[in-house]
Parts: C-alpha cells; structure tokens; sequence
DNA sequence: TATCGTTATTCCCGTCTGTATATTGCGATA
DNA sequence: TATCGCAATATACAGACGGGAATAACGATA
C-alpha cells in the first residue's frame, strides 16, 4: 500500500477511548478516558501517535501520513523521531532519497507496537462503556 | 474546618488514576490513564478540578485552595466558575465579604460529585492495573 | 463606620505548541 | 548524470494557556 494525497482524506483525529455515554439524568453529560504509554517518564505510545503510525503504514511516508491528519510535517516528524528513539527497537524505517524520493515504512516491531496499543484501547472503551452504567 | 495557609501544604497534583505499571519487558514503561467527564462537549469534572474541590471543602476558600495547590488564584476562580455554571445545580457557594472576607464552600452537591468521580477514578485504577498484566 | 480577608475582574506578560515556509540532503531510477 | 519526491532541518510566526500583579467590590463584625 502507498497513497497519495494532497488533500487530506481523513480528518485530524483526537481518539479517545470508547463511545461517550451519557451519565446520570444530567443532559449532555458523557465520561471520557485517555490511555497511553509512558517511557522514562515522557509519553511513548498515545492515541493520536498511533494514527500516525496507522497512517505511514497507509501512505508509506511521514508526508502522506501527516497530510491525511492535517499535521505539520515537522509536528509529524518530531513525533516519529521521539518514538522511534524511546521505542526498546525502531518502530519505523526513514529512507530520505531513492525511489519515489524514499519514504518511512513501519518495522514488525512498530506493527506490534500498534496493535497492542489498539487492543489496550479497545479494552478500556469496554471498561469505559460498563463503567457508565 | 477551614484552614490558613501561607505557603502551600500540599504539593501540586497532577492526578492520573492508578499506580504506574511496568510492562512488557521494556525498561521503564508504564501505562496511564485519565478519566473525565464531559458537559456539552466541554469539560466538566477531572482530576485537578476535583482536586480543587476537595482542596476548598478544606480550606473554605478558593484562595487558600488555590495555594495548596500552587495554583493562580485566577485559574483557580476560572475553574471553579466552569464548574458552578456547568453544573446542574452549583458545586459551591460563594461569599464575597462578610465574616473573615468572605469565603467558599461546597454545596450537597458538590460533595456528591467529588464522591462520585472518586469512585470512577478509583474503579479505573483498579481497571488500569488489570490491564498492565 | 473603619477594618479585614476574600471574591471578582482586568491587564500584561512569558511560555509552550504547533503551523507555515524555505532550504538542503539524499539516492534509486530513467 | 539529471530528475523526482521525500526526509531532514532551521527560522519566523500565531494562538492558547496560565501566571502575576493590581484594583475594586463586598459585607459581617468590632
């Protein structure tokens, strides 16, 4: 797979864990969660981190990926470069020259990497929807 | 009760629900979490609104809360009047002079509230160490 | 009626985050 | 070896956020 864009497809994502849902007999009142991963202190892993991830493994570069979420390239970059950096290994691989004028593409461990954060978030939106009730 | 306060007795909180975890094998890895609860898409109540809540059921005043929290007495205020007028019924009520300046105080249902985010807040930490296993 | 400490309100400022823009480096491929 | 698009990097800019300080309003109480 490998998109091209240069208007972006999806919308700026802020993913949170779960549906809201409504609370008490107050009107519009809806409980919300957030998870994410921490290393050394500093976030890792975190829902709109992982869209990106999700998003390079779509369109093959950090360029294509930060247009389809109406992000900066540098903003876009700057997260790539921090996880890859805290990540125990890459969680990408950045090729600048070569075909196509090269590209970023996830490794196994950054498959890995997403899916376990998925699978975690998918539990607490479970969590989040009995918790609710 | 009703404290006086000079200088801060309790550091400032940043309340996230549950005890770090390791995970994986990874060095240094935690994962966290943060509840919260929306009204008209807006915040409502989290964990250093709350906080601020219980801070002035303690103190009697937005004031010394604000301190205790090394908190501005202005952000403090903001928060507070959010609160109050998101609320279906006000969490506090407010004096402006009178006996010692003035002060403030929580309303039933101001204490109601802080029970109940408690308890989501203590059911998600519970969650939180669960899933890091 | 003067005092006192708190609430309420306003204005200015530094910091932080991220955007926008421009430029350079890169390397497989035609 | 010229091309092409992306990675990498630097700088300037804008907006949001919260702090700090200053001031007014308030009202029970001495």
């Amino acid at each position: 797979m490998s998109k091209t864009l240069s208007r972006p497809k999806h919308k700026p994502v802020k993913r949170l864990s779960g549906n809201p849902v409504k609370l008490e007999n107050y009107s519009d009142i809806t409980l919300k969660a957030r998870i994410w991963i921490d290393a050394g202190g500093e976030t890792y892993l975190a829902p709109g981190r992982v869209t990106l991830l999700e998003r390079i493994a779509e369109y093959g570069s950090i360029t294509g990926a930060a247009k389809s979420m109406e992000m900066s390239y540098r903003h876009a970059w700057l997260l790539v470069d921090d996880m890859n950096g805290k990540a125990p290994k890459p969680l990408v691989v950045r090729a600048s020259g070569g075909k196509g004028g090269g590209g970023t593409h996830l490794t196994d461990e950054g498959k890995r990497a997403i899916k376990t954060f998925n699978e975690l978030q998918r539990k607490l939106g479970k969590f989040i929807k009995t918790l609710s009730a």
